[in-house]
Order: C-alpha cells, then sequence, then structure tokens
DNA sequence: CATGGGACCGGAAACGTTTCCGAAGTCTTC
DNA sequence: GAAGACTTCGGAAACGTTTCCGGTCCCATG
C-alpha cells in the first residue's frame, strides 16, 4: 500500500497525496477530502521510515535511563509513573517513544543510536549527568531534557519537582503541630533531589527561628537501611528530635521500623515525614506523611519543554543554561505525623 | 555522513562497504577490517531509517500495555521491572524498544504504528487479549508474544510465569506449618494469572486431603481494598481459616490491616501468604510471605520467544497455538506466615 | 592451454516518501 | 485586455541504504 497506489486511484499525483497528509497549504479543499477519503478507504499509513529519511528527522523521543545508576540511587520509584506519564504526554504532541537506558554507560551508545534513528529529542533520568558521553550528547546540538537532572547544553533543559517548596512546606506542617526540635536524614547530595530538599529544610528551619543543629542532619543514601542507621543515631542522642523529615520514604519507611522497635510510635512520641509518596507510604502502618510529586505533571513539563527546544531549531540557541522548569509538590498528611509530644491531638 | 563517503575514502563502491557492516560472506577479511577502520575513524554509523526502508523490516519491537487497563486490574507492580528486563533481553539481541501503549484502546493504533514503522515484532502486556483490536493484530501475522496473556495467532506466543505451581508451593508450605483450614482470596478469574492461582490453589488442597469449602474461597479483583473486605468475610465465619493464600500483594496487605485491626497476629492466630513480592511487601510490618515472580527472566523469556517467532518467518507458522513458556516462581518466607495455632514456633 | 568454478567486488535499481521547480489556470487590477 | 499575483497541481530529484546481477580476477583441473 503505496503512496503510489493512493495517487492512482484518487488520480493525483504523488506529491499531492503527501500535501494531503501533512496538511500543506497548496491543496485545494476539496482534493485534499477527496485522497483522505481514498487513503482511509484503502487502509494507507505513510510509511515513517522514509518519511524520516527525506525529512532527516523522526518523530521518535529516546528515553534514557541507566538501570544500575538507579539502583544504586534508589530512585526508581519514579520510573513507571514517570513512564506511563511521559507516554501520555509525548502521543499527545504526536511523537514516539524509544527505549534507550543502557548497558554500557560509558560508551556512546546513546548518541550513535540518536544518530542512526534521527531522534528528535531525548528524555534523561537517572543517569549521571557529569558522565562524559553525557555532556558529549548534550554539546552535539540534539534537544534533551532531564528530569531531576540539572542538564546544560545549546539546546537543553530540565524539569523538576519544587523539592525545596516541599521540604519548607513539610517542616511548616510539622512546626504548625508543635514540633521545635526537627531532624532531617538527607539523600546524597550529588542528586539534586537530595541537595534542594535538605536546602529547603534548612532553609525554612532558620526561618522559623529554630536552631541549626548538626546533629539533627544525617545522610543517607535514600535506601531502607540508611533510614534505620539514621534514625537510630537520632534516637541515641540525649535529646533526641521529636520529628523528623526524611528525604525520601523509602528511609521514611525503615525510620519507622526504628521507631517501632524501640518501643515508641510514630506520630505520637516521634512525627515522620517521608518524601516522594511511593505506592508503600499509604500502606505502611501507620501510614506515611509525605510529600507528594505529581509525577504525570513532570512528564507534561518534560514533554512540553522537549516540544519547545525541538520547535527553535533555527531560534538563537541562547548560551547554554536555561532555568529549570519547576513542578509544584504537595504534602499528604497521614498517621505517620502528629502534635508534639505534651499537646493535645486535633 | 553517508555509506558513500566511507566508501570513497576508503576506495571501494558503497555494496562493499555495506557488505563489510552486515558481516556478509562475500568480501574479503582484509577489506572488511579496511572498511570498519576507516568507518570507525569517520564516526559513521548506517542510518536505520534508510535500512529499514530497503529491507522492509525494522529492528523495533513494540511494547504495547493499557494504562487504564492496568490500573482498572491493579497489576502495575510488574510493569517496571519487565519494562527494565525487556530492553536488557532486546538490546542484547540486537532490538530496540518502542513504547507504544495506547489511549484510544480500541482503535487500530497498535496496528498502523506497527506498520508505519515496519515493527519486527511487539509485545504485549496488560491489555485485554479479547478485544477486536488485538485480535486483529494477532491475525496481521505480525509476531507478538504476550507476557500472562494467553495470545493465539499465526505467529504469536505468550509467556507467564508458573502460577499454578507458585501457589500450590504457598499451599504446602503453610500445610507444613500445619495449617489445615486454608482459605483463598482470589483475583479476577478472567486474568490469566488468578485463573491460574486459583487452580492451583485447588489443586493442591485437593492433593493433601482438605476438604472443599465454598466459604474459604473469596473473589478479590487485586485491590488493597477487596484484600481487606475478604479478610472481613473470612474472620466473620464461624470457624475461620488460620491461614489464606491471597492472590496478589495488595490485596495481601490489606488482608493484614485486618488481622491486626481485629487484634490479631498475623504470623501467629492468622497466617496470610500474598503472591508477586511487590516492593511493599519486605516494607510492611510483619513483612509478607509472598511468591515472588522473576521478572527479568519473564522479560527474557519473551524477548526469547519473540526472537524466533521473528526468526521463523519462512518456517510453517503452526496452526494458531502454542503452549506458554513458564517460568518458575519461588517462595519468600517472611514473618506473615507462621506454625498454625497450638504448634510451637520454629 | 582452455575451461570451469570460486572469491570478491562495482553499478544501478529499488525502497516510499518529501520537496523543489515549474506550469497551467484563475482572479484581480489598472 | 494585458500583466501580474495567487492557487493548485505534476514531474522528478533527492534521502541513505541494500541487493540483484553481473564482471573480473585467480586458481585448480583436465
Amino acid at each position: 500500500m503505496d503512496i503510489r497506489e493512493v495517487a492512482r486511484r484518487s488520480g493525483v499525483s504523488m506529491a499531492t497525496v503527501s500535501r494531503a497528509f501533512n496538511d500543506r497549504p497548496d491543496i485545494s479543499r476539496a482534493t485534499r477530502e477527496h485522497v483522505l477519503a481514498v487513503a482511509r478507504k484503502l487502509g494507507y499509513a505513510p510509511d515513517q521510515q522514509a518519511r524520516t529519511l527525506v525529512r532527516r528527522r523522526s518523530d521518535l523521543v529516546g528515553i534514557i535511563w541507566d538501570t544500575t545508576y538507579l539502583s544504586v540511587h534508589g530512585q526508581h520509584p519514579f520510573l513507571q509513573d514517570l513512564l506511563v506519564g511521559l507516554k501520555i504526554a509525548f502521543t499527545a504532541g504526536g511523537h514516539h517513544l524509544m527505549l534507550l537506558s543502557t548497558d554500557d554507560p560509558d560508551g556512546d551508545a546513546y548518541m550513535r543510536i540518536a544518530r542512526q534513528y534521527n531522534l528528535a529529542g531525548l528524555v534523561l533520568m537517572g543517569v549521571d549527568e557529569r558522565r562524559p558521553a553525557i555532556t558529549r550528547l548534550l554539546a552535539s546540538g540534539r534537544p534533551c531534557v532531564g528530569i531531576d537532572l540539572p542538564l546544560r547544553g545549546p539546546r537543553a533543559g530540565f524539569v523538576t519537582s519544587d523539592n525545596r517548596a516541599g521540604a519548607a512546606a513539610a517542616v511548616d506542617h510539622l512546626h504548625a503541630l508543635g514540633h521545635h526540635r526537627i531532624a532531617t536524614i538527607t539523600g546524597p547530595p550529588e542528586l539534586l533531589p537530595g541537595a534542594e530538599r535538605l536546602a529547603g529544610y534548612r532553609e525554612r528551619t532558620a526561618a522559623l527561628g529554630l536552631p541549626a543543629r548538626e546533629d539533627y542532619l544525617v545522610h543517607g543514601d535514600f535506601f531502607l537501611d540508611s533510614g534505620r542507621q539514621g534514625m537510630r543515631r537520632l534516637l541515641a542522642l540525649a535529646d533526641p528530635p521529636t520529628a523528623v523529615l526524611v528525604a525520601g520514604d523509602e528511609m521514611a519507611i525503615g525510620a519507622l521500623d526504628v521507631i517501632i522497635d524501640a518501643g515508641l510510635r510514630p506520630g505520637r512520641e516521634v512525627s515522620v515525614v517521608g518524601y516522594d509518596d511511593v505506592e508503600a507510604a499509604s500502606l505502611v502502618r501507620p501510614a506515611l506523611t509525605t510529600v507528594a510529586q505529581d509525577r504525570s505533571e513532570l512528564a507534561r513539563a518534560a514533554a512540553g519543554l522537549l516540544a519547545e527546544l525541538i520547535g527553535d531549531g533555527d531560534g538563537a540557541s541562547d548560551d547554554a543554561s536555561r532555568p529549570p522548569r519547576l513542578v509544584p509538590n504537595r504534602l499528604v498528611v497521614r498517621g505517620s505525623s502528629g502534635p508534639a509530644p505534651g499537646r493535645p491531638r486535633g
């Protein structure tokens, strides 16, 4: 089923059929509709390879993530929702998604495939943006957007949820419940969300006039066990905190374990707020108060930004640095946070 | 960077360069290596669109799932691991993955895109295989494999984990702990895993000589709340079960809630075994005993089967029905299952 | 020496589109 | 009524590969 066949059957040239399918202005309304009708009857759909070959740009967008990197940094809860969200958002814009998570993270596989398939753009997440291969990819001028990844390049940008504001909101929540000894368990500082959540915690506690205590700040790695260890450290202090902001839900669930094992009740003697709202957060007892990211909105933002970057291929490419597009977060209050000890429960 | 350019720079014809890149026999070892060396130096990689255009088959494999269907049937825990597994398995075989989850589940979008992109094959999961669009897709002769989906067609097949054996193993486990009153909360019978797990439960309890009690069989839908309701029904019986096999982890976690709220202890008065080993299963208290599926093995099996189906395009296409490829399951014993009441704890 | 058969390679025709260029027709305008 | 502008369309050249068909060597065989 050619374009040639459609041309013959509708009594026009191939050029005109092409015009009909691409909404070109130089075709009359009547012939366009006639051609489209014939094409529909024949079940014709243009071959994408041939189209890409001459246009020199496909409607494929590559999704890159790094399985091993993700498992090292414990960010998996995102992947699924993000993929689904990206699929929906990009499909709406007429793009299709290709999976490019790669096994040889130090090769230039990304770039080779991007060129071989004439990808319109790339979405990166859960990779180390400082790796040479990524740097080269960004420098290549192909549109790239990062999710939670501070990407810079001639046609690169990134989106992230507003981790700083989210952490601040969590601190506010705890403070409003009467907590004054608020500690935090952080994520790895080299990861944007980890760094930003910590910054939000610091700014807000300072703004509220709470003392900045170094012993209330313990470092984690987003994994369960580091949450356990961090919580043990905090409980062992002479004056332990009455509330803890934990930078990731998995760590927060680990913290809950330790609190319960110490004979305390989360939400009573010690309040815990997590981050991310993973599925387990609502299944655990008590259910975890946490900061939820709107993953589908994050995906939509990424798709929108990439579409812009693809669009202005002609436009004066800014000099390598765009501010991130921020997606708001939302505090979800559940049982793991409650009034400070000595305060009446609402 | 053409093949033409490579041809010029290495002093051979385009045909020969092509031969070098495709491991054709009719080229001398020396020239092949020379050509490849020149190509590497130039950073040349063949354009996939042009290649696909003439070969009339791409190295793209489409992944189809249905977001709404999944959310209706609560099978999401799989998606992420499965996607990662598929990516790795297919990349190893030289294929690339394209995401095709579709928003208009009743249209022929799958098939149109499959044709437009000349997809080598499709992997389907989390869709209703009885829908007309799927039936047409299978009948089209394009290689398709289903995951947990009983697909039939001229070049179709499916893989699934051995749900029947897994459920049987769970029953054995409980029986060995001294349980004789073993109930089950099922999944939707129209879903293969739901049906198979129930079958495994029935066969094994019968084989062990346990009475088949209709009131010990309650139907669920894989979601949390149906697990809660099912457990309430079971606890309200005159002689409630001492153990329950729940067909999905989310439901099982709901069952744990109800048990705890009733003042009983999971793993003591009532044992619970789930299915799937979702992330939350190990985070919940007590941790959930469950049957784990080897998702990456499932993905490998799917990739292997699809590769075969793609391969024998010439081979006599069997008449539409292939037995499923089974992947073994594994029981993971955690705290939610223990000796029957009145029996000493190991 | 003639013949046949491999091994190796080049020319050129596809593959299915899009797009440039030009041409024919229609419409406006002075 | 001629000249231009605008609309609508067809012919044909790309796009970057693969593959068919043949052709040239070289070697073994008789």
